[in-house]
DNA sequence: TCCGTAACTAAACGTTTGTTTAGTTATTTA
DNA sequence: TAAATAACTAAACAAACGTTTAGTTACGGA
C-alpha cells in the first residue's frame, strides 16, 4: 500500500448521481462530473473505470436511496390503495428540495430506449419486472378481481407509473395529483 | 440566377424529420442528416441555416404529416369516444412499417424538457394548449359533466396521453390497447 | 457565347467529447 | 530513513461534433 484515496467512493458516486438524474447521461460530460465529484478525471477512470461505469454505480446508488420507498409498498397489505401510496411516495422523491427530475430509472429507460446497450436495458427490464410482480401482489389482495383483468390492470398501473416518471419533469403537482386520483378512480 | 438546385427541400426535410423521428435530435447527427438528406453539409446550410433550422422545419413537416388525425379529431362528434379514437390513430402512426419511435413531439417534448430552448419549448407548448382545448371541446359534448370534473378529466387525459406515446416506442401492441381500454374505462 | 452567380464538392475549422499518459506528491512498510 | 507504490495534477490524445470556407461546376440572362 501507498497513499491513501483522499475521496470516498460511495460519497463521489451520490453527487455523480444526482447529475445524471438531472441532466441524464448524454448531457452529462466527464468534465461536468470532474467538478461536481470533485475529484479529477484520473480518480474518476483508476475508480470507475469510464464513464459508464460512474453511471451503473450511479443506478445502484439511485436504487439503493429510494429502496425505502420499495420496502414500505412491500411490506403493505392494503391492496390497491398501497399502489397509490407507491405512486405518491415515488412522485415526492423527485419532488424533494424543487428539484423536478423524474425518476433517474425511468429516464433511463427513455433514454436508453433505442439504444444498444444491453447492460442497461437488462438493468431496466429486471427493474420494471420486480415492480409488475409487486404490483400484482398487492391487486391480488382484492379477492374479488380475475386473474385475467389483474394483468390487464398491472399493465395499465405500469404504463401509467411510467408517464407519471415522466411528467413529473414538466407538469405541476396539481396536475400530477389529478392525475393519480384518475388513475385509480378505475379500478 | 444560375444554377439550379438539384433537390427538393420539403423531400429532404421529410427524411430529416424521419430521422430526428427515430434518433432525436442529440442523437443525430450532421454526418448522419448529409447520407440520409442525400445533400452535403454546404446544402444543409445553405437550405436551413443550421442543424436547429434543420429540426425546426422536421417537425413542421411532422405536423402537416400528422395533421390529417387531428382533422378527422376536429370534426368528430362522439365525445369521449372520439377522444378514445384519437388515442389509437396517434399510436397507429408510430407503428406504420414496424417502426417503433412514438411521437416526435412527446419525444422532443421529453427531449427538451430541462433545456433552455426557448423556441422548441414555445412550440410544444402551442401544440398541448391546441389538443388540450380540443380535448375539453370533446368532453363538453358530454352535458352531464360540470366544468371542474372537465378540467380534471383533460388534464387526465393529457398525461395519458403523453405517458402513451412514450411507451409506444417500447411496449407492445398488447399493452397498449389494454391501457387505452383501461384508461377510457370511467370517462 | 460568355460573364455573373447560385449550387455543388471536399477539406478544414475550432470545440468538445471520452480516455490515456507522463510526471509529481504523499503514505506505507521494511 | 529510504525504497516502493498508490493517488494525485495536468496536459495531451484521437475522434466526433456543428459550422465555415476555398475552389469547382453548371445554369440563366445579356
Amino acid at each position: 500500500m501507498a497513499r491513501k484515496k483522499e475521496y470516498n467512493e460511495e460519497q463521489v458516486i451520490e453527487k455523480a448521481m444526482n447529475l445524471f438524474w438531472r441532466n441524464g447521461y448524454e448531457n452529462t460530460s466527464m468534465q461536468l462530473l470532474e467538478k461536481e465529484m470533485g475529484i479529477n478525471k484520473f480518480s474518476i477512470y483508476s475508480s470507475f473505470g469510464s464513464k459508464h461505469g460512474v453511471f451503473l454505480e450511479s443506478l445502484k446508488s439511485y436504487k439503493a436511496k429510494i429502496n425505502f420507498i420499495f420496502e414500505k409498498f412491500k411490506n403493505a397489505s392494503n391492496g390497491v390503495e398501497d399502489i397509490k401510496q407507491f405512486f405518491y411516495d415515488s412522485v415526492n422523491i423527485s419532488n424533494e428540495q424543487g428539484h423536478q427530475k423524474g425518476c433517474l430509472v425511468t429516464n433511463t429507460y427513455n433514454e436508453f430506449s433505442g439504444s444498444e446497450d444491453e447492460t442497461i436495458k437488462d438493468q431496466m427490464n429486471l427493474f420494471m419486472d420486480n415492480l409488475k410482480a409487486l404490483i400484482i401482489e398487492k391487486l391480488k389482495m382484492d379477492s374479488s378481481k380475475d386473474e385475467e383483468s389483474i394483468i390487464k390492470e398491472a399493465n395499465y398501473l405500469l404504463l401509467a407509473k411510467h408517464g407519471l416518471a415522466a411528467a413529473s419533469r414538466v407538469n405541476t403537482q396539481k396536475e400530477i395529483e389529478d392525475y393519480i386520483e384518475m388513475t385509480f378512480k378505475n379500478l
